[in-house]
DNA sequence: GGACTTTAGTTAGTGTTCTAACTAATAATT
DNA sequence: AATTATTAGTTAGAACACTAACTAAAGTCC
């Protein structure tokens, strides 16, 4: 269990108890799997993506805006689970790219509310596939069954992680 | 499915086949679950070791060099999982720290090997307990069978990642 | 043994995300 | 009505990770 992965010992690790030295290896860890799944996952569909000029950040702003166009900026940040300086550059860049527009509201001066553009609204027929893709490759080998369980598990951790965070510290992670 | 968070219908989507138009809702995408739960767990695991001086981006090096001190920059890279550059970085932020040291080679003049602190040595008996910890409220309310399952579904999506991203483009995530 | 290739590390520049501190507009309170 | 508090958005500055392009050292190959 302390032996790395040349063969060498880590002598430390070992007088630790064994419920925590099991830690020390990263493999072991579910914060390190999410690590290098998350970042498996971004550079695959970058790779699809950005010949379409679409890059990772934009892109978890442009599904929302496929599920709900027009929102204000402010309700965009909660549904994409980002904090507001993140939107701002990120809808920035969309603006940017001539796929969405910032709007100014009428009745609310200090809101604003965030509009595809027909060209934005329009690469969801190319894109969306191609998360599709990309799930599909990462879960090759599983069964549907176990798919719908990594699911589940995945949910209920992430449940558990947003309550421990709004619980402490201010409102993090929704 | 295609109806959104505060009930408007989202139409585009009805037009793609239902195998693809799933993925219109992150909460279905193994990539969106993915990226919320490494952010909590990132965000959980910083809180409890910032006090102590250590960052995140220090965090998984130090982790490295506890398993095997002494290693050059390049292998420090290789099995931690990251590019040289974010290496450099690292490895300067925990010089800066007192945490490691820069040890030039004497048999190859271009390699460096990274060698701990006493001070940086010593954090573990601290630090791992706090992975422990993070990892169990993480798993909160799962059995020792569903993390185990969860464990090993989330390395073979990864192991699926690695293969895939080997076979097209260059080298990324070992 | 001099020209080419590979390896190790660095620098430069970019993208994504964060916290903290700010401005401006609206709402609440006395 | 004037002061205070809240809400929406922004800016500034930082951390972390990447690619691309570079320097320097070591290895290969006619």
């Amino acid at each position: 269990m302390t032996v790395s992965v040349d063969g060498h010992f880590a002598p430390e690790v070992q007088a630790l108890p064994l419920e925590i030295s099991v830690y020390a290896q990263p493999e072991n860890s579910v914060g390190y799997l999410l690590r290098m799944g998350f970042r498996g996952f971004s550079t695959m569909l970058e790779r699809k993506t950005s010949p379409h000029g679409v890059s990772s950040g934009q892109w978890r702003f442009l599904r929302q805006l496929w599920i709900d166009d027009g929102p204000t900026q402010r309700e965009l940040s909660v549904r994409v689970g980002m904090r507001e300086p993140t939107t701002v550059v990120a809808v920035n860049s969309l603006v940017k790219s001539g796929l969405a527009l910032r709007e100014p509201s009428v009745e609310d001066r200090r809101k604003v509310h965030i509009r595809l553009t027909p060209l934005g609204r329009s690469l969801q027929a190319t894109l969306l596939p191609m998360v599709a893709d990309v799930n599909d490759r990462a879960t090759k080998g599983l069964t549907k069954a176990e798919i719908a369980t990594l699911l589940r598990l995945l949910r209920h951790i992430n449940g558990n992680m947003a309550q421990e965070l709004e619980q402490i510290g201010g409102d993090t992670v929704p």
